[in-house]
DNA sequence: GGTAGGATTACCT
DNA sequence: GGTAATCCTACCC
């Protein structure tokens, strides 16, 4: 399968540190392969969601279900959840074996690859939904690991220096009152694939 | 077994 | 700017 340097390690999403984690993911490179063909793109923008006191979370107060399930698994895999029955969102799930914590990847810039057929020309708007179309999530990765034995995974990219990351709160989660205050959304200031400014 | 709701987007007025 | 689309999950009988 991948044999790739670049592949972040399993100890990377297995760290303490959700928070950590989403604002080193920016720069970073995801990539798909569909039909043999890989697809990549760097991620700008991503959100925190911790499972132990986070209310926005799915997870949160130690809420175990099926679904969630995957949340607790050991850091480095996929969590795909559809949203409003359309939109299929993607997680990286983090910490160790135990711990709900996951990092939402909200938008992507197109590197490699065709994307001409997965963007339509309306520029209006860039969310996690476009990116699930674009890069071909569906509920197939859901659970799949990220470290090189799927067709999905995560380059290292360290070559971000001199990009401004600017924090924010997290989209969508007014329900979850004082945690959606937290400044737990980050993404890639001046960057065009930002799904909001 | 049935129903309410959601981490959104596109299209209409 | 408002609202319809759309379907899986969770929770309550």
């Amino acid at each position: 399968m991948t044999n790739n340097d670049f592949l972040l390690p399993k100890s990377f999403y297995l760290r303490d540190d959700v928070v950590q984690i989403a604002k080193e993911l920016l720069g970073k490179t995801l990539v798909t392969r569909q039909n043999g063909a890989a697809r990549k793109g760097k991620i700008v923008e991503t959100e925190a969601y911790r499972g132990y006191d986070d209310k926005a979370c799915h997870a949160s107060n130690g809420k175990r279900t099926p679904r969630t399930e995957v949340m607790y698994r050991e850091g480095g895999c996929a969590y795909v959840y559809l949203c409003y029955g359309i939109h299929h969102l993607f997680n990286v799930v983090t910490n160790v074996a135990g711990k709900a914590d996951a990092v939402l990847i909200r938008a992507v810039e197109p590197l490699d690859g065709d994307w001409s057929d997965r963007h339509p020309k309306t520029k209006t708007s860039n969310g996690p939904g476009k990116l699930s179309k674009a890069m071909g999530i569906t509920m197939e990765m859901n659970t799949a690991r990220l470290t090189g034995e799927n067709d999905i995974w995560i380059e290292d990219a360290p070559d971000i220096v001199g990009t401004s990351i600017v924090a924010s709160t997290r989209v969508g989660v007014d329900y979850a009152g004082e945690d959606a205050l937290l400044p737990w959304r980050f993404y890639i200031c001046n960057n065009d694939w930002v799904s909001k400014k």
